[in-house]
DNA sequence: ATTTATTTTTAGATTTGTCTAAATTTTAAT
DNA sequence: ATTAAAATTTAGACAAATCTAAAAATAAAT
C-alpha cells in the first residue's frame, strides 16, 4: 500500500478539517490543497475505490479506519521530522514545516521507527503538537486551561469546565469544540480575556471566563 | 531550479554511466533506469532544453557543466542520507541504498548543508564512495592498492602502477580506467588473484600482479 | 557492398493529477 | 415556495511521464 504525495496530501488535509469541524466540505479542502474544487472532487473519487474514504456526492467525506491510520502515519512523520530538523540540525521552528512537507511522503516505515527511537521518543513537535506513536496513538498531553497558557504556545480542546449551555452555544459560535486546535495569540492582563487563533480562520477573542473553562491537552516536550 | 524526481534520476544515471564508459547509450540508461528506450529518447529532449544535457538523434548524451553540477549535488544528497542512515540510525550497509534513492530528491539546500555539518562532514558514505562537499568538490581519497584493499570495500581507480601496454591493453580489455569504480568480491590466497566487479557488469578475476598495479581511490570514512 | 541485426526514434495511446467552463444540486433569502 | 446565491459536480482538455508497435538509422556480418 503505497500512495502518491498528492494522495497522502489529501488524506492529510481531510483529517486535519475533520477535527475542526467534522463536516468537510470540497471548498475547504481546495483551499487548504490550494487548488481547485473540480480536482478535489475527482481526487475523492479515486481515494474512495482505494477505500481510504466515503465520499457521496454532494454529501461530503468521511475518512474510512485505514483512511485515519494512513493520516495518522503521514503526521507521525511530518512531526517527527519537524523535531529532528529543529533539536539536531538547529532549524528554527517556523522553518521545519515546508521541508517536513516533503519529508513526510519517505515511505520507509523502518526509517520512521529509527528516527523516533533516534530522537528519543519525543511526544511533541516543536510547535508542541503530539506525535503519534508507532501503534498510532496519540500521546495524552498534559490538560490545562487556556488561560494558564503561555503566549505562543497551542494545545487542542480536550474538555470544557462550565458545561453551561450559553457557554456550550458560545464555543460553537466561535466554532470551537473538542479536538479543535488553537494557538494563544495575546494575552490581555486588564481583564484577563486572550486572543486565540484557530488554523484557517481569523484571530478571535475570548472572555477570562472562557479561557479558565477551556482545557486543552498542552503541547510539551517528550524529556 | 528544481526537477522532477524523475528528471534528477535521468541525470544521475547518465552522470554514472559516463564514468564507467564516456559514450553513453539510450539502451544502457534504458536499462538502469528500468524503462523503455522510447521513454529515454522522450526525456532526453526535454532535458536538453532544459539546457541539462546535449543530444543529438542517434549520436549520444553528454551532459552539460549544468547537469553535471546537478548530479553532483543529488549524489552529494544521496551519500550524506546513507551515511546518516547507518551511523546514526544504525541501518545496515546494504538496505540504504533504496531509502536514499528517496531522499536525495528533497530539495532543501539548507537541509543537506546542515546534515553534512550534524554528521561532521563525512568523506565517504558507508559503500566508500566519496561524498562531493557543498560547492560539489570530490574529496580525494587516500589512494591504495586493490590488492591492499579488505573484501567488500570499494574504491575508484586513481592511478595505474605498471603503466606498460600490455597492462593498460588489459585493463582496456577488461573495461577499467581511471574512474572506474569497483568492489572487492572475493581474495584467492593461492595465487593472490582477486574477483572484483564493476557496476553493472559480470564479476571478474584480476591477478596478483595487476591488483598490486591498480591504484584506487580507497573509501573510507572521515575520522 | 548488400543484407541482416541491432539500436534508436517516431507516432499514437495511457495514466495521474490538474485545469476551465458549463451544468447541476444544495442552501439561503425573500 | 420560489428565486437567487453558493457549493459541487460533470465534461472536456492538458502536461508529465510512461508504454507499445512500427519506422528509420546505424552497426555487424557475410
Amino acid at each position: 500500500m503505497k500512495y502518491s504525495a498528492s494522495k497522502e496530501n489529501y488524506i492529510k488535509a481531510i483529517f486535519h478539517l475533520q477535527q475542526e469541524q467534522d463536516n468537510v466540505t470540497t471548498n475547504a479542502l481546495a483551499d487548504a490543497l490550494r487548488t481547485k474544487p473540480a480536482s478535489v472532487t475527482d481526487m475523492l473519487k479515486k481515494l474512495t475505490t482505494e477505500k481510504l474514504l466515503q465520499y457521496e456526492r454532494y454529501r461530503g467525506v468521511k475518512l474510512t479506519m485505514e483512511g485515519k491510520k494512513l493520516a495518522v502515519q503521514i503526521i507521525r512523520k511530518h512531526r517527527l521530522w519537524e523535531y529532528f530538523l529543529v533539536e539536531k540540525l538547529q532549524f528554527g521552528w517556523e522553518e521545519v514545516h515546508e521541508i517536513a512537507e516533503e519529508l513526510e511522503h519517505i515511505s520507509s516505515k523502518k526509517l520512521v521507527d529509527r528516527l523516533d527511537a533516534f530522537l528519543d521518543f519525543p511526544k511533541a513537535d516543536p510547535h508542541g503538537d503530539p506525535i503519534p506513536d508507532s501503534n498510532g496513538r496519540m500521546p495524552a498531553l498534559k490538560q490545562s486551561a487556556v488561560s494558564d497558557m503561555p503566549v505562543n504556545s497551542s494545545g487542542t480542546v480536550n474538555g470544557i469546565g462550565d458545561q453551561s449551555p450559553a457557554m456550550l452555544e458560545l464555543l460553537r459560535h466561535k466554532n470551537i469544540q473538542l479536538g479543535t486546535r488553537l494557538e494563544i495569540k495575546r494575552k490581555f492582563g486588564v481583564d484577563g480575556s486572550i486572543e486565540i487563533k484557530i488554523r484557517n480562520q481569523q484571530p478571535v477573542n475570548i472572555s477570562e471566563h472562557v479561557a479558565k473553562n477551556l482545557l486543552v491537552a498542552h503541547d510539551n516536550k517528550s524529556r
